[in-house]
DNA sequence: GATATCTGTGTACGACGCACACTGTGTGCG
DNA sequence: CGCACACAGTGTGCGTCGTACACAGATATC
C-alpha cells in the first residue's frame, strides 16, 4: 500500500542517490551531473532550444541514443539541468530576521535565473521532488519560522516570493541578451505609436508623464527590490495579524 | 526616423486592422481570428504541444503551407491564439475602489486562464503590443488612476499582479486536468518519504502539522484571493507612504 | 481585356524525440 | 578462474515538426 522509492521515476532515484544492488556488466561512463553539466554548457550559450538530445550527447562524444541509458526521456534531462544549474542555495543566517532571510534567498534564487536564464523555459510537468530543489524549498520555509505565521501561512509567503522572482526574472530574460536595450527601445516607440490617446487614455497619460524610453517593461535592479519590498510589505501585515491572535 | 506602422510585423499590422492600399489578385479566404480560433480549439483540447502548423492547417481544410499566407511563423500564430484566446477584459466599476478594481481585473484574468491553460505555456518573446493585450493594460492601470501613485507604481502595482496571477495560474494549470486530484497526492505521499526530519526540518514539520493530503501545491479559489489579498496589502502600504509625502 | 499579384499546393530538407534490434565488453558469481 | 549475463554504447529507422521554394491557377484592379 505504502509507496517505496521503487516507484520513483527513475531520475529522482538517481539524483538521490538511490543505487539498486550491485550487477554485472560494465560500468556508466558518465554521472548523471556530467550531462546535466553538458546540457547546461549549450543551455547557457545558445538558448534552451539548443538543447536536443544529439547536442548533449556529441558534446560528451557520445552517440544520440547512448544518453537514453542515463535518462529516460527528454523531460528527466530537463529535471537533471534544474537540479544542477541550481545548485545549493546559501546558508542561512541565524541571527537574522525573517525579512532579511526571505530576501537573501530571493535574491540567490534571482542570480540563479540570472545565470541560467533559461531555467524560465524550462515546461515544468510536475512540482520539483528532486534533493536541491528541496533544499530550496527547506530555506524558503526556513526564513518564516520564527514568525507567527501558520505552516500554510509559510507555504503561501514562500510561493508568493517564488513566484515574484520567477515573474520579474521572465519579464528580463529578453533584455538580458539585449545589449544596450535596444529591443525596449524599439518596444517603447511601437508603444507610443500604438497607444491611442482615445482608447488608452491611461497609457498615453503615463507614456506622456516621462520620456518614454523609461517605459519598457524591464526590471533592473532597484526595481527588483521595490517590487519585492511591496511584496514583503504585504506578508509583513500578514504577519502582524497572526500575531495579534 | 520616427517609425511608422509600416516597420511593425505583419501579425500586428493585420491585428491593428492597419491594412495596405488595394492590389490585385484573389482575396484571403480566412481572417486571422478563423486561425486563431481553430488553434485555440485544438490547444483546449490537446494541449499546446498538439497546436502544429498542418493540425491547425488541417482542421481548417487547409494545406500546411497554405497557412503561411496569414502568418510569417508559428510564433506569430502564437500571437494571434492569445489575442484570441484573452479577448476584452470586463469593463470597470467607475465607482469602485482601487483594491476592488484591480481584484475585478485579477479574476478576469484568472478566468482567461482557467479558460485557456495553455496561454501560460506559449514561450513570449517580447512584451505584447497587440490591440487586447494592450486593453489589459489600460484596464490594469486605470485601477489605479485615483490614487496616489505615480505612473511608475502603478505599472509596477499593475505587473506585480500579474505576475501573481499568472504564477498561481502556473501552479494550478497542472491540476487543472488532474482529476481526482491524483496528482497531488501522489506528490504529497513522495514528498512525505523523500523528506527526511534530518536534513529538511521544516519541511517535515510542515508536514506532520497537518495531513499531508493538504500539502500540494494548489491554489484553490480561497488561495487566490489569500494571497491576492496579501500583494494588495502591499500595494496598499506602497499607495499609503505615496499619500503620506 | 491585360496583367500584375495574389491564393493555395506540392515537394523537399534538416532537425527533432525516441523505439528497437544489435554488438561487444567487463563484472560479479559459481 | 572462467563464464554467463547484464549492461554500455551503436545504428537504423519512423513519424513529426517548422518552413524554404517553385509552381499553377484564379482574380481584382487598371
Amino acid at each position: 500500500m505504502s509507496e517505496t522509492t521503487a516507484d520513483l521515476p527513475r531520475v529522482l532515484q538517481q539524483l538521490w542517490g538511490l543505487e539498486g544492488p550491485a550487477r554485472p556488466g560494465p560500468k556508466p561512463t558518465f554521472q548523471l551531473g556530467d550531462i546535466g553539466a553538458a546540457a547546461i554548457r549549450i543551455a547557457d550559450e545558445s538558448g534552451l532550444g539548443a538543447v536536443s538530445m544529439s547536442k548533449v550527447a556529441g558534446a560528451l562524444g557520445f552517440t544520440t541514443m547512448s544518453l537514453y541509458r542515463y535518462v529516460d526521456s527528454k523531460d528527466d534531462l530537463y529535471v537533471v539541468m534544474l537540479e544542477v544549474a541550481f545548485g545549493s542555495p546559501g546558508p542561512l543566517d541565524p541571527k537574522a530576521g525573517w525579512r532579511e532571510r526571505i530576501t537573501a534567498w530571493a535574491v540567490s534564487f534571482r542570480d540563479a535565473i540570472r545565470r541560467h536564464p533559461w531555467v524560465l523555459q524550462v515546461p515544468v510537468l510536475e512540482p520539483p521532488l528532486s534533493p536541491l530543489q528541496l533544499e530550496w524549498m527547506e530555506r524558503g520555509l526556513q526564513a518564516f519560522e520564527d514568525t507567527a505565521l501558520t505552516p500554510r501561512d509559510s507555504l503561501s509567503a514562500m510561493l508568493l516570493v517564488n513566484i515574484y522572482v520567477r515573474g520579474t526574472g521572465a519579464l528580463t530574460v529578453n533584455s538580458l541578451t539585449d545589449v544596450d536595450g535596444e529591443a525596449g527601445k524599439t518596444y517603447a516607440r511601437r508603444l507610443k505609436m500604438l497607444a491611442d490617446p482615445d482608447r488608452f487614455p491611461t497609457i498615453a497619460r503615463n507614456l506622456q508623464a516621462r520620456p518614454p524610453e523609461d517605459f519598457d517593461v524591464d526590471y533592473d535592479a532597484d526595481e527588483f527590490f521595490f517590487g519585492l519590498n511591496t511584496v514583503l510589505d504585504g506578508i509583513e501585515a500578514l504577519i502582524a495579524r497572526r500575531t495579534k491572535n
